[in-house]
DNA sequence: TAAGGTACTCTTACGGCGTAAGGCAGTCAA
DNA sequence: TTGACTGCCTTACGCCGTAAGAGTACCTTA
């Protein structure tokens, strides 16, 4: 049973910090968050559990390194922006940046997630707000303008935000669908809501929001209005 | 060894589903989210762990509950609240509603995580969104700027914000300002923003926001937004 | 009063988790 | 040659959620 000890057939790559993270991530990717335990991990990079520590301190080490392996890639991203952002220009350099960072949240839908309960700031996410924070002083921001800025877009500042009713991917949406029509004496209001929405979009069986256009109309209502700060400052 | 047979003196309440919920709000308040298990949750209303589970179908289902007690607790305050929204009034009224909700959230500060984690809609979530949405008809909203209204709010709707640099209570401040700090010259807008911020603000370790301040910076920064739409409509 | 049903709670056990403690092989400097 | 250091592994512990099924108390019906 030398599954494991042939040096020979299979050269066995080293281990390292960025080898794992990149490793969680693809797994993350592939079978969702909750799926990555230590024991998995390990398989994928085809070791042992316990090989893991001593390149990352504990499963904490390994989603704080998640977010920057996802930050750093938004960097990536975002950094290939080149935009004028003096003056008036700063609105459009702000949204194409958040909207390109949203890009990368897309293509790692448990990401939000862990970004939000880490506590502790990482570098590539500070050096990201940071750079937002240029672009908003060279519209004319203030800094406490710009700082008010980076609280009221909140996640959506780095290309998402937790929708309280995800529909996920249509999953369990006749249900509750039916739930909520049986509930329409109750909910005057939001089954009116839903039912204009299906009418208008009848492709729907309501799956029912587009998300990309819900989240441009709450960043643009938002940017909009700093930039009315801006101009009256 | 007879602790726990003794049904003399220990009258034993029997247990319920409400009970064993509010049991966990309890220990989520008093312990943190993350010392709620089924075991710890069963010593806190005298039982076996297993016991719970005539009373619930899984773990998950204690969180939906939680959700449902804590979206009551909102519902009842602000079932309180009772002031006109016709016209123009519907930002006030929303706007007082959103921040009772708030309240109930900073008793239950581990709250958030727990809404968040919910995909399934439950009524007392709904209800309350049906009563916000009722506000905004009042004040002339088409169904369609309701429907993109609770898109911008997202959670602020309820009351929180996922905040990106949470400081918690001020723990790792000084690390972290220290690490900003030698950092200066990668994040000049960064640092620039924080010491304008401590220095304007001087109380402050760099403690380092006021969140509720932000929080309805945000909140009539979108309500204002809005407000605009419902008058050009 | 006896018998059986129903509602509720408990005991036992299993597999999976994060990770502490320490062993072992390979490499490299003295 | 030796001994330290690096990198990976084995073993084991305590905690978790929960499946299976065994009591136990009470209530109904005869």
């Amino acid at each position: 049973m030398a599954t494991r000890n042939e040096p020979r057939t299979e050269p066995r790559i080293p281990l390292s910090r960025d080898r794992v993270l990149r490793a969680a991530v693809k797994l993350a990717d592939e079978s969702g968050i909750e799926s990555l335990t230590m024991r998995r991990l390990a398989e994928e990079v085809g070791a042992e559990a316990m090989s893991l520590y001593y390149h990352v301190a504990k499963k904490e080490d390994v989603l704080d390194g998640i977010v920057e392996v996802i930050a750093g890639e938004i960097n990536e991203v975002v950094g290939r922006i080149d935009v004028p952002s003096k003056g008036a220009a700063w609105k459009s350099a702000v949204r194409q940046r958040v909207l390109a960072a949203r890009e990368v949240f897309l293509r790692h839908p448990w990401a939000p997630r862990v970004f939000e309960t880490r506590a502790d700031v990482s570098p590539p996410v500070v050096q990201y707000f940071d750079a937002l924070i240029g672009l908003m002083r060279d519209g004319g921001f203030s800094y406490d303008l710009a700082h008010h800025a980076l609280h009221a877009l909140g996640s959506r500042a780095l290309g998402f935000t937790q929708e309280m009713f995800d529909p996920g991917d249509g999953a369990g949406d006749e249900e509750s669908t039916a739930m909520l029509e049986s509930m329409a004496e109750q909910l005057p209001h939001l089954v009116g809501m839903l039912r204009e929405i299906a009418h208008d979009d009848p492709d729907s069986t309501l799956g029912w929001c587009d998300d990309q256009t819900e989240f441009e109309f709450g960043l643009d209502l938002i940017l909009d209005g700093l930039d009315r700060m801006r101009e009256t400052a």
